[in-house]
Parts: structure tokens; C-alpha cells; sequence
DNA sequence: TTATATGCAAACTGTTTGCACGTAG
DNA sequence: CTACGTGCAAACAGTTTGCATATAA
């Protein structure tokens, strides 16, 4: 997390504090930290990693209070979270003669978080440049094709799971 | 589920079979109906979803069962997981002076889970071909390359976290 | 016969909720 | 002053584990 450099966004906070206050939020100590915290940091932090480093200038911060704020800047646009999958773990089958295994990509419902096969050739030849990947030794390259599935898509008004 | 055509795939049972032997699992009705399930679903059920399919056959397999025949068929090949990133939520500061807002990309440590930004304009322009997309919406269209990032290339033996 | 698998219940982790109190506006 | 936010503890969902019993090999 944000443990280095002072990094100080001061820009994104002032935008931060107006974006609050056009939406009725209060700004308080909590929520400006947490959401420092976040614009700090260069990854992608869980809840309670933001807790822990919140923490160290606000000791008696809550970790529920970590996810009412998470969720109420998710509302108004001022936080995304870069997961759209961990609500449960997915398997498939691998190997044999399902004719699988190399590395495929996909086609995931935003809304009810359902998961297809997108076997597209043109996506399997992509590589990425080694200038980008900050040292990783790259494994696969998939592409991950974000949208809302024909069911979800007639049942707008009752979509099969979460989050308006 | 696999609840509309009795799709029978003969071929990968037998080498799910042989695979098992291979690897000193027991071939019992619970595990072939649980990895059947698998590989006659298009889509990447979670445990629960396996759970109810197979109960309508073996209507006392309890979920423990079916938690642990997942891990144990992935330990030996037979079976992955789809979704790497499903222990918890990441979060990200949007839109604002951050100068973020765009689909961007992704680099995902497959060992600790960490996540970090992937700014490549060349995967900006990807678009996915409609005859693909099987009805979805598109809404984005997204990199993720998995690797194993520096600290974990290092720390081999001891890495941040989860399975190995 | 014996190593492995099963089912149950209890434990654990990440997340959410209810409520009394506190504080921003 | 009043609506909204906070912290705590309890509730929840998904997953894992321990153990007595059952079954494959």
C-alpha cells in the first residue's frame, strides 16, 4: 500500500470532498482517509489491507466502517471495484478430451456474474510488450470481455443477482 | 446448469477415470457425477451450483463433498478454477484527476493476487467480434495477463500466499 | 483389509447489518 | 438541531476442517 512516497493527491482530493458534498455525503476524517488511501496506492488494495493502513493514523477505525464507505463512494462514482468476480469461487472442467486447456478467454455478465468460453483466435495471438509488465514473468493473456447476458438483458427490472 | 440436453461425454469420463487411478483417487459415484456436472456445463458453475445439479441424482452429497472433490480433481489436473481473484474485493479510486475512467488493463500476480494497472494503448483498440459475443451487451473489453510478479519470483519458496 | 472418501457439524474468513452514540453541516 | 456516519457486536455467505462412519481397491 501507500507506505513509500508521501504521494499526495491533493487534485483528486479537492474533486473528492465537491463529489461528497453533490451527493449528500458528509466528508468526515474516515472517509477522506480511506479514499487517500486508495488514490495512493499503485494496486488494486482489499478492504482490510485500506483498514490497515488507514489505521496507522486513525487506530480506532472500523473495519465495517472501511466497507460502508467503500460501498457509499461505489454509489456515487468516486470508488470501482476492480473484482466484478469474488463473490464465489467457478470452476470448469480442464484437460482430457474436453478439448480445453489453452489459455481461452471469456465473456462475463456484469450482472448476474455468469461466466461463458469466448474462443476467439485473433485474441489467442496477443502478447504483451515486456517494457509494460513491470517484471512479471507472464503466464497468460486474457481477454475479458465485460457486458450483460441476454437474460439479464430482458430482465432488466429483475436481473438474476446483486447490485443495482 | 446441464439441465437441458443429456450432453454424454463418454470420451473425457473414461480419462477422468484413468486420471484418477493415475493419481491414487478412488472413483467414486459422488466424484464422477460432481466432475460430470462439470464438463457437461457451458458456463463455470460455482461449488453451489454443482452442489444442486448433482443432488438431483445423489440427494444426500453434501457440499463438504463437493468443496473438497473440487480440490482434490484440481490438485491432480483435472479440474481449474476459473476465477483466480474470487478471495476477496479490490478497490480502486475512479474517475476524478486520477486520470483514470478508461477500460484499462490488467497485471494479476497468480501467486500473491496482487493487482496492478496495465496502461497499453495497443489493447485499448481491441474490439470483439458480435458473432462471438453470443447475445451479450458489451460493455468492455479487457486484458488480463497472469504472471508471477517480481517479489514472488524471488520469495519462490515462500510466497505471499494461498495454494501452491 | 486398509487407505481413501463421505456426511455432518463446527470453525473460519470476508462481508453485511442493527443499533446506540457521535459529529458534520 | 438533525441527518448522516461511526464503532461495536452479531449475523451471514462461502469455504475449510475434524471426526466417525462407509466404501473402493
Amino acid at each position: 500500500m501507500g507506505r513509500r512516497k508521501r504521494a499526495r493527491p491533493r487534485l483528486s482530493e479537492e474533486a473528492f470532498v465537491a463529489r461528497c458534498r453533490a451527493h449528500g455525503l458528509a466528508v468526515t476524517e474516515q472517509r477522506r482517509r480511506i479514499f487517500a488511501a486508495l488514490a495512493a496506492s499503485r494496486d488494486h488494495p482489499s478492504a482490510e489491507q485500506i483498514h490497515r493502513a488507514v489505521r496507522e493514523r486513525l487506530p480506532n477505525l472500523s473495519l465495517a466502517t472501511v466497507y460502508k464507505n467503500l460501498e457509499a463512494l461505489r454509489r456515487i462514482g468516486a470508488v470501482s471495484d476492480v473484482n466484478t468476480l469474488h463473490d464465489q469461487g467457478r470452476y470448469e472442467a480442464a484437460l482430457l478430451a474436453t478439448g480445453k486447456g489453452e489459455p481461452h478467454h471469456r465473456l462475463v455478465c456484469v450482472s448476474c456474474k455468469r461466466i461463458l468460453d469466448l474462443p476467439d483466435k485473433g485474441f489467442d495471438a496477443l502478447r504483451v510488450s515486456p517494457s509494460l509488465t513491470q517484471g512479471f514473468e507472464v503466464r497468460a493473456v486474457r481477454v475479458q470481455v465485460e457486458g450483460v447476458c441476454p437474460q439479464c438483458r430482458r430482465k432488466r427490472r429483475s436481473p438474476r443477482r446483486r447490485k443495482p
